[in-house]
DNA sequence: TCGTTTCACTAATACCTATTAGCATCTGGC
DNA sequence: GCCAGATGCTAATAGGTATTAGTGAAACGA
């Protein structure tokens, strides 16, 4: 075994070292047999060298000279850590792990964005070290997404993105659908009123999807009033109004929020579910309070993370392709906090 | 905002369109001003130029110009699924991950490598679209590793590693302190015969370095026996010979079985840990049966996924480092199955 | 012997960026 | 007017790989 070279033997060194051309060595490496002629003693005698020094392609050169490496990237708008942020992180990047792996790409974290993150910084982006990215995160730069959508590089976005210009590719959950049906079970259980309620903006996305399916559900029906509260401590006075106001079935968009719901109802010794329902539009990636077996929906995650990984490469491998939106339907929990309500209960 | 572009424009591009030459434009985009001056109003034009067409730097040629990407690889012996896999893999990633994010550098996790893997295929490696790479796994293959280090490129394995010819850096848990410390406690308590316990192959470097330790321990001492086991059918008789031979302590190897000892100790109605002790040198990965309160070490994944990548950006940073190993101490943990042995328990 | 085909390469070039020596012009001081 | 320095660029080249039109030599058949 030769001695370790001070830098990275190049195909000009082997080519040097084994007597032929630059352009040889490539075609052996590359096994061009069905374009050019190799005779078996010169391609014995390049292998041999390249192996006798450790040669490795180059993949920089490799990528500029033919474009693509097979890289996804992956761009979270947070930081992966805490540790919180990396449980809601996590099944999503388990989903494009096992797809990428199984389509034959890896996968480049962009860990170095730090605190600040920006995709474009210096006027150029790291993202362009991968063949195309996913990107994803709560609370996003829309501009930068719009930059990079003009940019022609390919990107999926993980959840439901909408941005001016021209669209984007994301992959979402389908919470609009899951949503009516929750809604529709409840009506279906006898539910006669039904309310919704929401903590905090109700301009998100996500929310706007999820008020959608109750407004599906709830169109040919008497439906309950849509609430957007802003704090928990208002949380006891909507349930006196859901009381007074004959609603016995309740779809809360977050965990938080039903959990507090379903307090108060006990404090006013209503029972659960036969005296209000709750269904509950959200898993909250920090459950802590395990014990309650919650009817309503679970996020699909891995699912999206999967399928966002699938979209992208089909961008990357039909350039042609124009902006695609996918939507992966949640599954439901049945769970004990939605069933019929009490004969009688019609307080109306 | 302009048509988006059938490829991506190149400095070139921006070049032609601005009125200026391809170097203005590189010299603009990286704000040279130290070295080369532009003016204001070129400058300008420029950077409207770039802005107008979405331009995006080439990181492939970038790094072929000037040598680095700030890439770290992360390549695995086994495929990181199943999920028992992961379990094992995922506390080195996020101490990996960590390390990364502070240090300015991205993360490449090779996943396309498949069922298969090999580090090399067709002459060369992928791993070198890192400027370096992590390695890691429990049976890795030691001729890739050797043809790797000859390469020149730049690794640093997680885990004691030895292999012919020249040193590999490696990171390693300190097994042989931890032993020794766990060893030196029980005689320190009173107990006069440890014995050590291992399951399967005695050759493995961890399993060596533990045993060490032990040794190290007992060095001035009446030692015990060390026995190694084909199977857990086995345990039985092990607790036998230890309950005859006078052994109060034992040092098990591997959790699995530092369990089954505890019921066979449970059976012959031996009280742990006065009658016997047991210390355990493995933190099982899969820990199913989270009931007992072990004394013990754990394994630092966390803390070694962080100073691997710590020594591997050394090395990167410093062409000029030879192979360093290091090793990561292992935390104990007091637990309740090692205590001081019950007054003439001198079994003898 | 001549023309055609086959064999086995190679010279040149493209890919895109960063760097730097070189150059033309202008300005100010003597 | 001459010279030195400042200003504001540019032409050329390096980095390493993949690709292909072109070329020289050998073999074969008429």
């Amino acid at each position: 075994m030769s001695p370790r070279p001070a830098r990275r033997p190049t195909q000009a060194d082997i080519a040097r070292l084994a007597g032929v051309s630059q352009a040889t060595v490539s075609l052996v490496l590359n096994e061009r047999d069905a374009d050019v002629r190799i005779s078996p003693s010169t391609r014995q005698r390049v292998l041999n060298v390249m192996r006798e020094w450790g040669y490795v392609a180059n993949p920089s050169a490799r990528s500029l000279a033919g474009g693509h490496n097979r890289i996804i990237g992956v761009y979270t708008f947070e930081p992966v850590f805490p540790t919180t942020s990396h449980d809601f992180y996590f099944p999503f990047l388990l989903g494009m792990e096992q797809e990428a792996a199984e389509l034959g790409y890896d996968l480049l974290l962009f860990t170095s964005a730090g605190g600040g993150r920006q995709i474009f910084r210096d006027g150029s982006t790291r993202l362009a070290l991968a063949d195309g990215a996913l990107l994803l995160g709560r609370d996003p730069n829309l501009e930068e997404i719009e930059r990079l959508r003009d940019s022609g590089y390919p990107f999926v976005y993980v959840g439901h993105r909408e941005v001016s210009g021209a669209p984007v590719s994301y992959v979402a959950a389908d919470y609009t659908g899951a949503t009516q049906q929750l809604t529709e079970r409840l009506f279906e259980l006898g539910h006669e009123r039904v309310a919704y309620a929401r903590l905090g903006d109700a301009d998100a996305l996500p929310s706007r999807d999820r008020e959608k399916g109750f407004r599906r559900a709830a169109a040919r029906r008497l439906a309950g009033p849509v609430w957007t509260l802003e704090s928990l401590s208002e949380v006891d006075g909507l349930v006196g109004e859901m009381v007074r106001g004959g609603v016995t079935g309740v779809v809360a968009e977050q965990q938080l929020l039903a959990e507090e719901i379903l307090a108060c109802a006990r404090r006013r010794d209503l029972s659960v579910p036969e005296d209000l329902s709750i269904a509950v539009l959200g898993d909250s990636t920090g459950a802590r309070g395990g014990e309650t077996d919650w009817t309503g929906l679970v996020v699909p995650r891995e699912h999206m993370g999967r399928q966002a990984t699938r979209l992208l490469v089909q961008l990357l491998e039909d350039p042609e392709t124009t902006a695609q939106s996918e939507n992966v339907s949640c599954p439901l929990t049945p769970g004990a906090t939605v069933g019929p309500p009490t004969e009688g209960t019609s307080r109306r």
